[in-house]
DNA sequence: CTGAAACAACTGGTCTGACCAGTACACTTA
DNA sequence: TAAGTGTACTGGTCAGACCAGTTGTTTCAG
């Protein structure tokens, strides 16, 4: 606290950005909170001492934060939204996209991702939740020979099922943002590899277990099946050397 | 594919909207790339075919996105960036605070996160990594006496480089936004709550048995380890009813 | 010839003032 | 009372202007 004074590095900061910042604090702190009216574009001028076009640019940038929305015409003015995970999707899907980031990455991150939820669920899921997994499975097994886009559109129904068992938004969003990129970066690599009827009837095997497992409540079990299986199903893409660290994360502690 | 021909709701999309999307697009696509450069806004106005003020929108909203910079007086005009974590920090940040993720959500995720960051660090560190862990410990245990301050800067730094040595960049991300968005929770939870000469002791005996686990290699130990102790740390912030699945969390499988 | 100073041509940041197409709400009118 | 009409606002966009800052070039003194 008696520190010297310490001199810091400073930026230019812009009209707007003082705006952006002046009402994201006043959300934070709880000042503005979400269905509250922001001001119209000519009062902000005024308060903010700034041309409109100024105060339009901060809006913008709220606005691309989901933080606030405009809709013309509306004699109330700018809303204040609730806040949601698709900023935050969107940005992990950006860097994830960017190639920032290594493919075995991305399945280290899925598999833990997936085996927590699946562990998480065992012990949330509410009776309704377990049958939409089972409605999902038998669409799954149904849809077997009819072809692989209704396959695996109920396999992503079922793991959709899952995390939202888990109650864990945030495993949700994140597990999402992985799986959307591993799938991009998958096509890419091996572009339209069809599930052949082998596959699907794996896939479907292990969504059983992992089902049974989930209705039996036993998290443990639930878990360590979804890390064995995600390993399994991307471990040949990954380089041999990077294969030990994933093997680990499979098949944890005491 | 032959389907009937299926009619979806639309939204009205604004000028700089439809710019914002196709710079995306260019910079998704690799056509843009990182260092390149946009022409500058007057010129942009030009291609689009809308005013300046349009442009500027646009620009701004790719900018709080992180992924363009405007930079006055630069003839070369606004320069692609490199996506960074920051855009994801903050989003995580806000999730967080305005409620929508739960502190029980939070908790979890980085349970899973610093169990697998430190299963993996045993795993991929090198010695180089080892000795700045080790470093870090016995930084911790020499500023037990001296102050919280310089304490909890010696444990930040002891954890950065387990994440580092985890060599997953994405965990890294993630957790980072976490543990800052955990900290920012609990000191408004609990302001100030200072470090116990307690806690510290017992902070530092837990990440020195980290430490040993990475040092020997062991994976399942070093993840199992701090699994257990983020749930210890935290349980008691924790709802009674949302304990159990945090308590799977820790010790999964067979 | 060299180095420094002056310049010109740009850049982004901001402002003013204007127009349009919508919306909400009060005010008619049947 | 119910349907229709106005009106006064809203946000979206545009045009044109000014300033301060950067850059690269040109000029000029040594």
């Amino acid at each position: 606290m008696t520190d010297k004074t310490e001199f810091v590095a400073v930026k230019p900061v812009r009209a707007y950005e003082a705006i952006v910042e002046q009402i994201e604090q006043a959300i934070a702190t709880r000042q503005l909170n979400p269905g509250d009216r922001l001001p119209s574009e000519r009062d902000l001028m005024g308060t903010f001492a700034v041309s409109r076009a100024t105060v339009r640019e901060a809006l913008r940038v709220l606005e691309s934060g989901g933080l606030v929305r405009s809709r013309p015409g509306d004699p109330r003015g700018p809303e204040i939204l609730q806040a949601s995970p698709a900023t935050l999707h969107k940005a992990m899907n950006r860097l994830v996209r960017s190639g920032t980031i290594k493919l075995t990455e991305l399945v280290e991150f899925r598999v833990m991702l997936e085996g927590a939820s699946c562990t998480l669920a065992a012990e949330h899921r509410t009776p309704e939740q377990l049958e939409e997994m089972r409605a999902a499975v038998e669409a799954m097994e149904a849809s077997i020979a009819s072809g692989s886009a209704a396959f695996s559109q109920a396999d992503v129904d079922f793991h959709a099922t899952v995390w939202e068992a888990s109650h864990n938004q945030l495993m949700q969003i994140c597990g999402d943002a992985a799986r959307g990129a591993l799938v991009d970066l998958v096509n890419d690599r091996i572009d339209s590899a069809p599930d052949s009827r082998a596959q699907m009837k794996l896939s479907l095997a292990h969504d059983y277990e992992i089902f049974h497992a989930i209705e039996a409540r036993d998290g443990a079990r639930a878990g360590h099946l979804a890390r064995t299986f995600v390993i399994e199903y991307y471990g040949e893409m990954i380089e041999h050397g990077d294969r030990n660290g994933l093997a680990l994360l499979g098949v944890p502690s005491e």
